[in-house]
DNA sequence: CAGATATGACAAC
DNA sequence: TTGTCCTATCTGG
């Protein structure tokens, strides 16, 4: 699941879920003691996205903070109303009152319950982070200066980036999910976007022109604005979608529709050609020989 | 039911 | 480059 877009999407749900709300906090697993005793009492104030880096912002209470979480590989974060499940997750945050969500999802902003003020019951449950602490603001400030831009935020600067990419030898493949370059591109999106601009992930970045580099960008952020909006990474044109080309839509746990990501041996939705697969800097990667020549 | 694998990242060679 | 983290899911026997 978690490239950037499932980032996003989990800071704007959690912020409409337990914004405003203050929260109990705890380490079922007790690898998380300290920072739960913390949080415990303190209000959920904004919640922040950086590449695949999610944030909560905690005000008040015994410490507060700010919550840190990387969910790695595998890492998955679950919520809902009521009563929580078994407590079996990392960390879990259990909603003791606050301002009832408005009625579309949105955020539900304004100050934490008062006497009179109905208490919602919603739980969080997060498990298998490869993160999960409190950073000061300082540490936060760290973390988002060694990130690069990231196609999801306002304050992206896609040119720095791109300077980077340019200026390199490194694989396009590899520099894509260099998260200090650009932050939030994952292993779909890096692959998938360079199928779409016809360019092979072995090409090196200095080869890149001005010009390209733009259009992946815009790519970039079209795809993944697509990605937070439905949940999932969807990047083939309506004219090759499964309903248009007549074929059996994918089904795997991705959900998504995509043009050569684990499709190694089939045939590309383009050209007929036999979709290859290889091994780039310690990740899989796969591309048609025939639409990115390298 | 054991083993392989996964949209990730980092430390240690 | 390889190993490790650590969880869920899928595969083959």
């Amino acid at each position: 699941m978690p490239e950037g877009h499932t980032i996003h999407r989990l800071a704007a749900h959690h912020h409409a879920v337990l914004g405003g709300a203050q929260v109990v906090a705890t380490s079922p697993q007790g690898r998380f003691t300290a920072g739960a005793a913390r949080l415990t009492g303190a209000t959920l104030a904004a919640t922040e996205a950086y590449g695949k880096h999610l944030l909560h912002h905690y005000q008040g209470g015994p410490g507060g903070g700010i919550l840190h979480v990387h969910l790695g590989l595998y890492g998955t974060v679950a919520d809902g109303p009521g009563q929580p499940p078994a407590p079996v997750g990392q960390i879990r945050l259990r909603l003791v009152g606050g301002p009832a969500a408005t009625a579309d999802g949105s955020p539900a902003g304004g100050p934490p319950a008062t006497a009179g003020v109905a208490a919602r019951q919603h739980w969080l449950d997060l498990r298998g982070p490869a993160a999960c602490e409190l950073l000061t603001e300082a540490e936060a400030d760290a973390l988002r200066d060694r990130l690069g831009a990231d196609p999801l935020r306002d304050d992206a600067d896609p040119d720095t980036a791109g300077g980077r990419i340019r200026r390199s030898a490194r694989p396009l493949g590899a520099l894509l999910l260099d998260q200090t370059i650009v932050a939030g591109v994952g292993l779909v999106y890096a692959t998938e976007v360079l199928f779409r601009a016809g360019i092979a992930p072995t090409t090196p970045g200095r080869r890149l022109t001005a010009d390209q580099w733009q259009r992946i960008w815009a790519d970039l952020v079209t795809l993944m604005r697509i990605g937070v909006r439905r949940g999932r990474i969807d990047t083939v044109r309506d004219e090759h979608l499964p309903e248009a080309m007549g074929r059996a839509p994918r089904n795997d746990r991705h959900g998504g529709e995509v043009y050569v990501y684990r499709r190694a041996g089939q045939p590309c939705l383009c050209c007929g050609a036999t979709v290859a697969a290889g091994v780039l800097a310690a990740r899989n990667t796969y591309w048609c020989p025939t639409c990115q020549p390298g």
